[in-house]
DNA sequence: ATCGATATCATGGGGCACTATGGGCGTCAA
DNA sequence: TTGACGCCCATAGTGCCCCATGATATCGAT
């Protein structure tokens, strides 16, 4: 299944390498792409990642956000300014630069998340804090749902 | 009958699987999958499971949702990393990861019950004080509707 | 209906391949 | 020289494929 599903957190090694879980890595190879880029997340404190499509995706989710609004243009430029390219060694692994650093917080592990589409890398601390807040707010959300809807 | 019903509950053997139940099984592999897609409850501590069309349907309700509005990116980042793909053995076993026990509390066994349209996966006695509950609510709701209706 | 043959299922275990992780050693540039 | 980075290899642990066993259900012939 070619799909970015389900999340693992892998160890940061002593010069500073980190394993990109082999599934997802798979994915990127059997989309005949052998390089993956990383951009900072818009919302969150982690970065999105992917094959090279991934730049033409957010491309596009920018420029429908506000068409009016100057903020467009500075966002791409801050996207792409220190957005890259990660280099996958012979055995799969990236080296964890002070840029995903800056962003997300991460120290010693990286949490690998699925986005369909994409992936994410978190602080394993932020992803995991980040999950329980979406949880909580799905839950309240569908409770109310029923209530209007009358079951309880 | 392609329908997800009753339950059973099977062990976990010492290398971490556990078998499906064969007519579980037989739904998803008539369909043409040999993988199972599961996701962490909202509400109960199990884990709703089905064929990989369990996720699509999810998604197709995504894309009803507004994509710039938060419910969408929580519902995103809910069903796709809240959630993964389980691979079935050649014997119809899944190995039962960190990701399942963290969230179901189950250890030695599990308890599979049917939900029509997909199944769950349960802890044994969480499962059952679940189910106790559930016919006491129900109970409860239709003797007050008697009570309403004149009947007592 | 009885009894034996056959199929299906849950469970156990062997063993290979792959993965995550650690580390060595050159190269190249500051 | 020193340190960052590329490429290579080693190893422990895990996942996945295959086959075995006993229990249960199904079926057929007598």
């Amino acid at each position: 299944m070619n799909r970015f599903l389900g999340h693992v957190t892998n160890k940061i090694d002593a010069k500073g390498r980190v394993s990109v879980p082999a599934h997802f890595r798979s994915i990127i190879q059997t989309a005949g792409h052998t390089e993956l880029y990383a951009l900072r997340s818009l919302h969150l404190p982690a970065l999105d990642a992917g094959g090279p499509e991934l730049l033409t995706r957010f491309d596009k989710r920018l420029d429908s956000e506000d068409p009016f609004a100057e903020t467009s243009d500075d966002m791409s430029f801050y996207l792409h300014a220190d957005g890259g390219f990660l280099k996958l060694d012979g055995d799969g692994r990236i080296t964890v630069t002070d840029f995903m650093r800056e962003h997300t917080g991460i120290s010693s592990d990286v949490t690998f998340a699925g986005a369909n589409t994409h992936f994410q890398m978190w602080h394993p601390d932020k992803f995991e804090a980040h999950r329980a807040k979406v949880r909580q707010r799905l839950a309240e959300k569908r409770r109310q749902e029923n209530v209007h809807a009358g079951n309880s």
